[in-house]
DNA sequence: TGTATCCGATACATAGATGTATCGTAAAGT
DNA sequence: ACTTTACGATACATCTATGTATCGGATACA
């Protein structure tokens, strides 16, 4: 097979601006961030992304195309690998550290939470961006509320409201959480124990009290 | 006392500058909006605009401070108001539907949602304006959580978790649920029905069970 | 190894935004 | 009313970003 040295320089060149653009997008905005800006930080020359892309914006929608589909395919790989453990039909079921896990790994550095807010924004102002953004958080909507399922079938936990609406109100409150930790400047370890804690709450608010 | 037409011309044109340029943000984004479009929109060219800013970044400083004033005073605003109309001593208090009064005043039309996510991606690259952006927030949740605790004191109602918490919960949900629907393209009154839904259940999860 | 092609670098043309200096007029003071 | 001052308009110089056309070297293939 051909090897990475082998591989299309094409392929390489694409890869290195975007992982470039991602960080600039991240720090400066849409906007704020030049073409010089992101080619200069992937090592090249304009020369190189108008080779490779049409536009700034072009760049950018197929990267948010991209950290969503991730984010998706985290959380359902995460949901497989608990399935596999078997983690759902043990006795002693943790439901919040199951729940925190599945989110832990749709989390992400301080750059993924700028990321994501700069993709919010965007959403906002243009349709075709909201359609798939809205999309993507009921795909993990429905993956969050899947394990949700499995851990009130597998324990002897119950629920007060729909695992839907558990789902989306724990990936509410851990936005809102990470966005106010990174506001904050802590470090990532402080952001995920600030989240943690503020999900812990709410888990309790939705748990059927015993 | 001087009126309206004797007020001098100098803040008059700040205040339309302000009010112009709080919609071209809201609409294009800090970066996207060009000195030259916020003066269009006020009516000025760009001399007016130099005459009375450094740049335009001073100007966004201000209208995020005046935009987080505003909020917390309306909050306060409403509390007085309800206290006033001795709202929290009558028997059959509805605790749900004067939290959301409350959140309604600090909730906006949608080019308001867009300015205050517009502010708040820009906190999240500029410690000063985040120190800034979580201090309102803090204000915010504290007037809230007054009001549940009248609500709580008031009322025969009681919470699950701590007025402070309880008020942070359901501002988190109503800014998520805002979002959202603006993002969908609801027009104000679907937006407000929406995250109204949503932030019932947050309340029937928050208050402790009959 | 020779050759064709791919692709990133370079150079240039253009557009748009910024900031400043100057001018003219509306407003304030007497 | 006359003068002065305040302030927004205009014009200009500059800077930055964009997009394209061309060039040259690396890479693939024989």
């Amino acid at each position: 097979m051909t090897d990475v040295v082998t591989t299309r320089r094409r392929d390489v060149t694409r890869q290195r601006l975007r992982d470039a653009a991602a960080e600039v997008f991240a720090e400066v905005g849409l906007d704020g961030a030049s073409v010089e800006a992101i080619c200069e930080r992937a090592g090249f020359t304009r020369g190189a992304f108008y080779s490779n892309f049409e536009t700034k914006e072009e760049l950018f929608l197929e990267l948010a195309g991209i950290v969503a589909r991730e984010r998706v395919a985290a959380v359902q790989a995460r949901i497989a690998e608990l399935e596999q453990q078997g983690v759902f039909t043990e006795a002693h079921v943790d439901a919040l550290s199951i729940i925190q896990s599945a989110l832990d790994v749709a989390d992400e550095d301080r750059l993924g939470i700028l990321l994501m807010s700069e993709i919010r924004i965007h959403a906002l102002r243009n349709p075709k961006l909201a359609a798939a953004y809205l999309a993507q958080d009921e795909e993990m909507v429905r993956g969050v509320a899947q394990i949700i399922d499995d851990v009130a079938r597998g324990g002897a936990l119950a629920f007060r409201v729909s695992s839907e609406e558990a789902a989306r109100l724990m990936m509410t409150v851990w936005e809102g959480a990470s966005v106010r930790a990174a506001m904050a400047g802590l470090d990532y370890q402080d952001m995920c124990r600030r989240s943690n804690e503020e999900l812990a709450r709410v888990a309790q608010l939705i748990l059927e009290p015993r």
